[in-house]
RNA sequence: GGGCCAGUGGCGGAAUUGGUAUACGCGCACGACUUAAAAUCGUGUCUCGCAAGGGAUGUGGGUUCGAUUCCCACCUGGCCCACCA
């Protein structure tokens, strides 16, 4: 027998799978689509967590195929993006070269994997016939007003002297050269995602993601409830109410009596039009806007690092000269600029309700403004199902002399006084306590009583937060205790130990049963939830929840949502990127401000002088510069290159200037799916048919870091492509799933600076393509990271060389009447396992795995499918014969996983067709039961012994059967068997006292 | 600060409608084969105890005949977001 050379059987089946043509696609049957993220082709090439996710798909699609499926797993290259371009600029070479070589290595890499990729339909979001559709579906968003130009700050570092997109910006310090960012204005393109904002959360009802994603994008999308009220805004001196107003977002309209100033970000109209036209102080002009511009500055200077300092202070300067009205009580209050405002979220100023709000309550401390308190905590109900076993007796302090009170905690959110009951006589004492509770704002009301004793209602409802909103604090001194433990002359010796606040929380949650907690607060802190209304003029006594709606219709307001989501920004002042195919005219420009008429599309009209290149001129090509670098001025390199950027323009004919930006590399990936259908196509991104025929994709495996961009912008495009016609279905993706990262031994993440990565190939050099799958599907969970180990290799490795013994020992069949029967090699030897383990065992075994593998393999539970392989060949392994029936379903079951070593077996048992055409096993189910299980024997919920029972045993016989037991006896010695529980095929339980 | 996820032997991990905790693999120990080693095969491997038994799934509680699994609180680690009004 040879020995496993993993080399020679691979290198060889790699071929002929190749020559064969056994995984390209045709575009009939019943289809199933499988989609990996392509990879960016980096000079460092594969890592193993793209073998992970690409071996897991791979799986996935090969079991599908010998389940009859027609498959696509296509495969291609994200290949815009800095470090080629970056690259590019350090040794000058081209990118498009750059980026051929790594693609060339990368798919050598993929294919030494025994991926079964169809390589007939690669794509390349760098080849022109690729771009000229994403340029196309852009033009199509530029027609419809989706897209839109306009000045925004990025993120610049001064060292590199480039612009920087958002994800190239590491805890604020650029990824390349660690330096701090700054902010910059710039001229940029910017996508309408917020215009699609509400459908993509909803739509993620319709999609089978993993939880994790929907819950990151739902997060990311970030709807929330309010509504827009606006303020009018008056001048010191004069007497009219000025037309100016500002509009401000709340989502809590029910704290509108409580604004006690407004707040506007600094990047707000308001203070632009007072820059470029201040105005009298009698109109409302700022004047102190000196003052105000200094701030401005001292904000624009500030690094992202010291505007989210932790420790950081809110600043702002007060506006002056003129004062806002509070629209609910027509108060003047005062307007600030305050840099904890922001510009992009909501209308970029605030309400400001220091009461109810932290933010605004520190502002209101450290400038001395008023806080109002608006809204009261309501107490709800105890929550019903509380029993009370254990008690906790408190002391309460009163503030008015500081004497203790003894009372009792109980179980959660409870009080109990030791008293008489309120209406026959407390002591004086104890209704002092009371009245000081009452006081203080807590509900007391007696609730039942227990031997004499009134228990006070103290708190109500179940997960609320016990906030202090007082004056005088009453502290809470607890005796953690069980009272029913000690005796009364104990428990007056105890100590009381102080707590307060969140010591009182795990003092009382680490020794006691309390469903609820409480939390002190101090009166120094805004009561951020949602109450009873006070000081709020008609609206007094409503909740807040009415009081939401019924104050936004009073002053006028808008119930309204908004999103955290903002709009993304799509230029990019680089070379290696899709030219943006626009046109700017001059004349045209000055043109349409005259006549504001005449536009072809929504685009024109948002972006005057601005034309779309027309699409029998796509793609625009991007031309060869001799310098990859961006200018001085962070504009792309492309704006240098004259012949380039002059043309004509589409509407008069005259001069223009192309846009110079280029796309941001999630541009190319947000369609290539839709591209894998149908790669060739020169008239259209893909035909009509083959879109209907393909998509949705059925399921998309991919990072988790992917999920709020690349997943977010591609269902984006996708929606786009539907309300235009393009594609059929509004989701691009029907599932979801996500791999797990793999950290490098000791846990830390792999990365080249600490040269702790490991390199795919040497793996498969010394270890074989199919022992590196096994392995990395065996470490661990899929959706979870794991700790790679090249140690723990030699597992699989090892399984694999006893599938190769085993297999070997089985010679093809020489007749056909031998076919069946035949004795595995070494079993003449090992004498003592002969009889030891029957045939059928093996079958049983089998056919449990059957159902196993399978169900684990859709599950993408690869770790466990692998175990229940390897168990299985060491059921076989001690049997004396195996019938070449069972062999080959063994075979079959580990063909997807190892794709190399099963073809070459089943190779050897003389078929001739591909092991990964067969048809995938069922299991049996007359194999799946066995006729007898093992009954386990409890007495009070402890394991005491198990038996053998017939599978259809009852309970009358199980019980009989159990108590037979010896082991039982004992434990039922002098006890009376007060209720069997009995699971069938499972256990019987005695409860005996 | 917010959201999400995780915590089980020396290590990776298994066990879900709540029902024998530690499958499978690594490592380790002993044995067989060998002149020897490697490879392979076999046996053992949570912990205390001579045993009978007891204890253990981050910590403390709860629900239950029975909890790794469900509930509450806390602790620790990871990922994402972060002044989102």
């Amino acid at each position: 027998m040879k020995d496993y050379d993993h080399k020679e059987i691979e290198n060889r089946w790699q071929r002929k799978w190749e020559e064969s043509g056994i995984y390209q696609t045709k575009d009939e049957g019943k289809k199933y689509y499988t989609l990996v993220e392509f990879p960016y082709p980096s000079g460092e090439g594969l890592h193993t967590g793209h073998v992970r996710s690409y071996t897991a798909m791979d799986i996935v699609a090969r079991k599908l195929r010998m389940e009859g499926r027609n498959v696509l797993y296509p495969m291609g290259w994200d290949a815009f993006g800095l470090p080629a371009e970056n690259y590019a600029i350090k040794v000058g070479r081209d990118p498009q070269e750059i980026t051929a070589e790594n693609a060339a290595n990368y798919r050598q890499q993929l294919k030494s994997l025994g991926l079964s990729f169809d390589w007939s339909r690669e794509v390349n979001t760098t080849d022109p016939a690729y771009y000229k559709w994403t340029q196309w579906i852009f033009l199509q968003m530029f027609k419809k007003g989706l897209a839109y130009k306009e000045k925004t700050t990025i993120n610049w570092c001064p060292s590199c002297k480039i612009g920087l997109a958002n994800e190239e910006v590491v805890d604020s310090r650029c990824e390349r050269c660690g330096g701090e960012v700054e902010k910059k204005e710039k001229e940029q393109w910017l996508l309408r995602i917020t215009k699609y904002a509400q459908r993509l959360y909803d739509d993620l009802e319709k999609v089978d993601y993993i939880e994790r994603a929907k819950t990151q994008q739902r997060n990311w999308i970030g709807p929330s409830q309010g509504a827009t009220m606006k303020f009018k805004v008056q001048g010191s001196k004069s007497k009219g109410i000025s037309k100016k107003e500002i509009e401000v977002f709340t989502t809590r309209p029910d704290t509108l009596f409580g604004a006690t100033y407004v707040a506007v970000a600094p990047e707000h109209a308001l203070i632009r039009e007072y820059e470029s036209a201040p105005r009298p102080e009698g109109e409302g002009g700022i004047t102190n806007f000196d003052e105000v511009k200094k701030y401005l500055e001292e904000v624009k200077k500030k690094t992202d690092i010291e505007r989210t300092a932790e420790d950081r202070e809110k600043t702002g300067v007060k506006l002056e000269g003129f004062y806002a009205i509070n629209p609910a009580n027509q108060e003047q209050v005062p307007i600030f600029v305050a840099d904890y405002v922001l510009p992009h979220y909501g209308t970029g100023a605030v309400m400001a309700v220091p009461a109810h709000d932290e933010r605004d309550f520190e502002f209101a401390k450290k400038y001395d403004l008023p806080i109002k308190e608006v809204i009261r905590p309501v107490f709800g109900e105890p929550h019903k199902g509380a029993e009370f076993r254990r008690t906790i007796t408190a002391i309460v302090r009163r503030p008015s002399d500081g004497k203790f009170l003894a009372v009792k905690w109980k179980k959660f959110g409870w009080l109990s006084l030791p008293i008489g009951g309120i209406d026959d006589g407390e002591t004086s004492e104890e209704a002092a306590t009371r009245e000081v509770l009452e006081e203080t704002g807590y509900q007391v009301k007696p609730i039942k009583k227990l031997g004499g004793e009134v228990v006070m209602h103290f708190f109500a409802e179940n997960k609320d937060v016990w906030r202090h909103r007082l004056d005088q604090p009453v502290l809470l001194e607890l005796v953690v205790d069980e009272p029913e433990a000690r005796s009364a002359e104990e428990q007056d010796k105890l100590e009381p130990i102080w707590i307060s606040g969140d010591e009182l929380l795990n003092q009382v949650t680490h020794s006691h049963n309390v469903i609820g907690v409480r939390r002190f607060l101090g009166p120094e802190q805004a009561y951020i939830d949602e109450g009873e209304l006070i000081n709020s003029g008609q609206f007094d006594g409503l909740d807040s929840e009415e009081a939401k709606e019924e104050i936004t219709k009073f002053v006028g307001g808008e119930m309204k949502t908004t999103y955290k989501l903002r709009d993304w920004i799509f230029s990019r002042q680089r070379y290696w990127g899709e030219p943006i195919p626009l046109v700017f005219c001059k004349d045209c420009a000055e043109r349409f401000k005259k006549q504001d008429s005449g536009f072809k599309n929504e685009g024109e009209k948002t972006n005057p002088g601005w034309f779309a290149v027309p699409e029998d001129q796509l793609p625009v090509e991007l031309p060869k510069v001799d310098k990859y670098e961006p200018t001085d001025t962070g504009e792309s390199p492309l704006a240098n290159i004259e012949e380039w950027v002059n043309t004509t323009c589409p509407q008069c004919g005259g001069a223009a200037r192309r846009e110079t930006d280029v796309m941001p590399n999630w541009a190319g990936s947000s369609w290539y799916y839709l591209r894998y259908c149908d790669p060739h196509n020169s008239k259209e991104l893909a035909s009509p048919d083959k879109l209907k025929y393909w998509t949705p994709i059925d399921w998309y495996n991919g990072g988790m870091e992917h999920t709020t961009l690349h997943l977010l912008y591609s269902r984006f495009w996708h929606k786009f492509l539907f309300d235009i016609g393009v594609v059929l279905a509004d989701e691009p993706y029907a599932k979801r799933t996500s791999h797990g990262m793999i950290l490098a031994e000791g846990g830390e993440k792999m990365s080249k600076s600490k040269g702790n990565v490991i390199n795919p190939d040497s793996i498969v050099e010394k270890f074989g393509a199919d022992t590196l799958r096994l392995y990395e599907m065996f470490i661990g969970p899929f959706d979870q990271s794991v700790v790679w180990s090249t140690d723990g290799i030699v597992g699989p490795r090892r399984f694999l060389e006893k599938v190769w013994r085993l297999g070997s020992g089985i010679q093809a069949p020489s007749t056909q009447e031998n076919s069946r029967g035949f004795t595995l090699k070494g079993s003449d030897t090992d004498e003592n396992s002969l009889e030891s383990t029957p045939p059928l065992t093996v079958l049983h075994q089998l056919y449990g795995t059957i159902k196993k593998v399978t169900e684990d393999i859709e599950a993408m539970r690869f770790n466990t499918a692998v175990s229940a392989l390897m168990i299985l060949v060491g059921v076989m392994e001690k049997v004396e014969k195996i019938d070449q029936a069972s062999w080959e379903i063994f075979l079959k079951l580990l063909a997807p996983l190892a794709p190399h070593i099963t073809e070459e077996l089943w190779n050897q048992l003389g078929h001739t067709d591909s092991i990964h055409l067969a048809p995938w096993p069922e299991a049996d189910p007359q194999y799946l039961v066995s006729d007898s299980f093992t009954l386990v024997i409890q007495v009070n919920g402890v394991v005491r012994d198990s038996v053998e029972a017939q599978q259809d045993i009852d309970e009358v016989g199980a019980k009989e059967l159990a108590l037979r037991s010896q082991k039982i006896d004992k434990w039922l010695e002098d006890k009376e068997v007060k209720k069997v529980v009995y699971v069938p095929g499972r256990l019987i339980n005695f409860v005996a006292l």
